[in-house]
RNA sequence: GGUUCCGUAGCUCAGCUGGAUAGAGCAACAGCCUUCUAAGCUGUGGGUCGCAGGUUCGAAUCCUGCCGGAAUCGCCA
């Protein structure tokens, strides 16, 4: 049992027996003590006053006394205003390190049998190569995935791949009007980054001709819009590909089969990957079933012109479309569907959507749908929204050409671990490929951890510019602190520090240790916390303090040179297990850690 | 206008299920490499936690109102 949990029922025996009362949970708050104070935890005694009828010094120095007594890993405790602060012993913390220095999955628990969570991210539109929005989604997702895993569950990812619709005929009918037969072979592009060309080359078409329009129709920017011959052509091939046209059809496929090679490049970079992808041309015309039987409980209704309705006015949001006049579907007929059809594939207890904040209407909606429809997985839905990423002139915009591209950030950040690198001059041993190895591991680092180390949903700003730091805060710093110790072990030895038993006397242990190792034992709460909050950045800012925490160590001790045998075994078996906490928390954002950097 | 989210140091961000004197990094300044990697460590300066009320022994944290910013409110996705 944790020590925590035997200060709380100690606690609830002592609170018994002396104030001759139960004390609600609520009120027993013991937390870990800051800094600033001596002591390992805190047991904060103010909502007890009433109760224990005495001061709050009087009440904390009383149960301090209690506790000492009841509670044996207890060594000491001190009293300051209403705080009572007590202390462990040594051996307690000494045991601990014991218990976990060898073992390489510290922190992450074995799977359960809760149902399993489906994760949805990324869900590009096949008309665009990605963007930083969309790494931001990607790194959120995959390490979301990550963390619930570790917490024991079993987890499926899923995509669900935007790969029809009057954007993907948009790009098609530029390239098979303006494209010749250009290829990625010919031209020697990503296939995304080709597609994409092609849709800019749509819209800059379409410019013209509307301008043209408003000049010799004197209509205005809206009306030319619409009637603008290639809006028409693209709604056409769009019906055309509806029906199954076999030359529209070929093209499609054609440029979708570029798209998703230009993409599973950009996937594989960024280190992210799914278990099962679902295409919206296969699915878009599901949910259709469920509108009907939404009609047939009498939970939506149809308007005279054959639409179909829901009204969610008394939830506190509008009438919404389900299906249009022409019995066609909308976006949310087929969320409904897919939302279905992933509860039939998984049977999943959670099923989380990582979808930017932009869309918390719609997820809203369709969250109180299917709870219309008495769905049992209604409130198993949760929609992970994140904020956009913004830059310092404002949103991206792809017509003014500020778009971020993925690829083209990836390779400055590792440009940066580079340049960086060099001018340190710390890898002149290394060969090419140890290089292209390490600079890969080193910027998409600093890019992963500078994206989710800040809070999902707030916007956050990415300033091109000044690029992404390498030192302090960031990624490379615990990449940094990791390779440090791997150093250290190595020249130890592999065998002689797997051989190593720790015999160090506990009062031996100084603070700079015992800190270390209190930020070592917090790792799987922290672990469990971002577990239950999906968030990625509370392993992030735990990673870096207890690199902090290591590096004051290291900068104050010698763990090889240290004279005394038992306590420089000590430390290298503390160092080894810091390590592999880095190792193992990284892991969970999808961050590589260096032997050598 | 309605709804939702955000507002903490010059900049980027922690802290938010109420707890001690509000923390980091960057930038600025001053130190520390004959000792396991200086991408490190130590120190200095920098704050009406948007504003005003309220609840509480205690509020950056909870509630209300206001101010500022973002998103959204399509038979688009």
């Amino acid at each position: 049992m944790k020590a925590e949990e035997k200060i709380l029922n100690a606690l609830e025996m002592i609170i018994r027996d002396e104030f001759g009362a139960d004390a609600p949970a609520s009120l027993l708050s013991v937390q870990k003590t800051r800094k600033e104070f001596e002591g390992d935890f805190t047991l904060v005694v103010f909502p007890l006053v009433k109760m224990a009828r005495r001061s709050p010094e009087q009440a904390a120095e009383m149960l301090g006394k209690a506790l000492l007594e009841k509670v044996p890993e207890i060594s000491d405790f001190n009293v300051i205003k209403g705080f009572l602060n007590l202390s462990l012993k040594p051996e307690y913390w000494l045991d601990f390190l014991k218990e976990e220095m060898n073992n390489t999955s510290y922190g992450i628990a074995p799977q359960g049998d809760d149902a399993p969570v489906v994760v949805e991210y990324s869900s590009p539109n096949t008309n665009k190569p990605l963007h930083l929005g969309h790494i931001r989604n990607n790194l959120l997702g995959y390490s979301v995935a990550s963390i619930l895993e570790a917490s024991g569950k079993k987890v499926h990812k899923v995509n669900l791949v935007n790969d029809r619709g009057i954007h993907i005929c948009k790009s098609m009918l530029a390239w098979m009007k303006f494209g010749g037969e250009e290829t990625p072979e010919s031209s020697m592009k990503k296939g995304d980054k080709l597609v994409g060309d092609y849709y800019v080359r749509f819209e800059a078409e379409l410019r013209k001709q509307v301008k043209g329009l408003m000049e010799t129709e004197g209509i205005s920017e809206e009306e030319a819009r619409k009637e603008a011959p290639l809006i028409q052509e693209a709604q056409s091939l769009l019906r055309k590909w509806e029906q199954r046209e076999p030359r529209t059809m070929a093209v499609w496929e054609l440029m979708n089969g570029w798209v998703y090679e230009g993409f599973d490049a950009t996937y594989h970079r960024l280190g992210v990957d799914f278990d099962k992808i679902y295409y919206e041309s296969e699915t878009y015309l599901l949910g259709k079933d469920l509108v009907k039987e939404g009609l047939e409980k009498g939970v939506f209704h149809k308007r005279e012109d054959g639409s179909v309705w829901v009204d969610l006015t008394a939830e506190g949001l509008d009438e919404k479309l389900l299906l249009r006049s022409d019995a066609t579907s909308v976006y949310i007929t087929q969320d409904l569907g897919t939302a279905q059809l992933r509860y039939d594939d998984f049977k999943p207890g959670k099923m989380i959507y990582v979808v930017g904040n932009e869309q918390n209407y719609h997820f809203d909606v369709l969250q109180k749908v299917l709870a219309k429809l008495e769905k049992p997985y209604a409130d198993a839905l949760y929609h992970l929204s994140y904020g956009m990423v913004e830059l310092p002139e404002g949103k991206m915009k792809s017509r003014e050409g500020t778009v971020v591209d993925a690829d083209d950030l990836m390779d400055e950040m590792v440009e940066t671990a580079r340049r960086t690198t060099e001018e340190l001059g710390k890898v002149q041993d290394f060969n090419e490929e140890e290089k292209a190895n390490l600079f890969h591991i080193i910027g998409l680092g600093a890019l992963k951890y500078f994206i989710l180390k800040v809070d999902p949903k707030k916007n956050m700003l990415f300033n091109p510019a000044e690029s992404i730091d390498f030192n302090g805060n960031t990624g490379p710093f615990i990449q940094y602190t990791y390779a440090r110790i791997r150093s250290i072990l190595r020249t130890a030895g592999q065998e002689q520090v797997a051989a190593i038993r720790v015999s160090m006397a506990a009062e031996k242990l100084n603070p700079r240790e015992r800190n270390l190792l209190r930020s070592l034992y917090e790792f799987p709460s922290v672990l469990g916390e971002a577990a239950e909050q999906l968030s990625p950045s509370e392993i992030a800012n735990y990673t870096y303090e207890l690199c902090k925490e290591f590096n004051q160590f290291y900068h104050e001790h010698s763990v090889l040179n240290e004279p005394d045998r038992e306590i420089s075994y000590f430390r290298i078996k503390l160092s080894q297990l810091t390590a592999q906490t880095i190792k193992n928390a990284m892991a969970l954002l999808g961050i590589e850690v260096p032997e050598r950097m």
